[in-house]
DNA sequence: TATAATCTATCCCCTAAATGGAGAGTCAAT
DNA sequence: ATTGACTCTCCATTTAGGGGATAGATTATA
């Protein structure tokens, strides 16, 4: 039985944090006396080396509680293998980045103003939890059409396009719109409404890369506007040209962006 | 001039993240009217976009605002390179911990029961910020001795150790001695001081790999002591072979740890 | 013009995993 | 009995924001 400071030693570890793993209930003393003072016996720096061990492979308190109360410690290792392995993989990135930086590469954008056509459109509105649902948002849109339209033809070339409808960024619980012209009007049902789009024209350019990379795209083009004197009038359209449902390799997404004007 | 939630939506950036860059004076607003209210030119789209960047290369605010205030980014932009490096050496090591875990390998203990001799040693009691710092320590230790004692010499083979004076484990502003076995008593001096040691016996084991490692050494030890009844006599004695001095790969690393017992 | 809906402001609390310190009680040695 | 070392509990602080309450401002609609 030793005291703490001498379990302390022992352990490595300091008695700040084995009182902490006490209260977490990672690590209970083997006896508390009268006075409070805790006693460690042997037994319990096995199991100290176990929270250690897991502590530094990046497991939280919570996950070694888990893994304690006698979770499947296996499928937890492998799962933490997997987030390793991510984490390695957003480090080189990083590097990559970093590498851009000191070699002074620069985003180049090529601005282009487009005139909007008098798009026929089905919309829906609606709210996704993360940024990721949004494919789903859209799958769910056109099955929606579906229902009263079974034979709704999209035009060619196809355009649509997703807008934000909140009133300030969020990154969860968005609400959004999804627009999807098509041939003629069709029949508007609980999810989805069918509306014509005024003609209009945009200041549009093509941002190509991860989705990160697109507050640069919006300050470009922002700037772009302001520079020539242009005045915004709806909300910016964002078309996702290729994206993760086809490309695997970020670095190859295509994203539109195109800022109605006056 | 946007207000805060028109420029939230082109900056991909939250209401709260704004002002709390605006707090933590990385990013003003262009404008407050009297009511209080943000306005942002874009023009500060471009300051966001290379804070975030930042942000996502991992500096903290604090790195920002030194980038901000003038600091060559180059150099911090290197500084940064090596630390992401340093972590992806890291969660490699954890990969290879975890297989090891997975695939059930422990390390394996030799422990052995040695007479130490009555060495003469001198040794030196101090401070140091942390654990690296101990090389030093010991450098510096030898130097203090020569001071007095040009002409000392060491016994051998060699022996050296380590000991902890805390009253518990600490990773910064430890109190250590270092000790060194010579072969006859020399001059002290306001450094150093001369003592024989008595002689006494010790469980030993050697402990391979990086010094997290020991904590297992340690328990392995101290359950072999209580088995057999051993009773302890003084401070574990740490013997550092070989480190990072002379081998660059941790898993060379060589460690003995003595226990000296009654 | 009055009202309702949206937007913005400030203020306070919360996170994870400890660390630092204050103030008080306990233990061992002199 | 006193001193110094050790331990206790309780509270504050750290990062980079997020959540929510409440109040005031602005905008749109009736």
């Amino acid at each position: 039985m030793y005291k703490i400071g001498e379990f302390s030693i022992l352990a490595k570890t300091t008695i700040k944090t084995l009182r902490y793993y006490e209260k977490e209930k990672l690590l209970m003393p083997s006896f508390i006396d009268l006075n409070g003072y805790r006693y460690f016996e042997t037994n319990k720096l096995n199991d100290l080396i176990k929270i250690i061990s897991l502590r530094q492979l990046g497991f939280t308190i919570k996950e070694i509680q888990e893994v304690i109360n006698g979770q499947d410690i296996e499928k937890i290792l492998k799962l933490k293998k997997i987030t390793i392995e991510n984490d390695i993989i957003d480090a080189k990135s990083k590097l990559l980045q970093i590498n851009n930086l000191l070699e002074g590469k620069n985003m180049n954008y090529e601005v282009v103003k487009k005139e909007l056509p008098d798009y026929t459109v089905y919309y829906k509105e609606g709210i996704v939890k993360e940024f990721s649902e949004i494919i789903n948002f859209i799958l769910s849109s056109a099955d929606d059409c579906k229902k009263t339209n079974p034979n709704i033809k999209c035009v060619e070339p196809d355009y649509c396009y997703v807008s934000y409808l909140d009133g300030e960024y969020k990154e969860r619980d968005l609400k959004i719109r999804y627009a999807q012209a098509v041939t003629k009007e069709g029949i508007s049902n609980e999810n989805i409404k069918f509306k014509k789009l005024q003609p209009i024209k945009a200041i549009c350019i093509y941002h190509k890369g991860s989705y990160v990379g697109l507050r640069e795209a919006y300050n470009f083009i922002m700037k772009y506007i302001e520079d020539n004197n242009y005045e915004i009038a709806e909300a910016p359209r964002e078309r996702y040209i290729d994206g993760m449902w086809n490309k695997k390799n970020e670095e190859e997404w295509l994203t539109e962006i195109q800022v109605p004007i006056k």
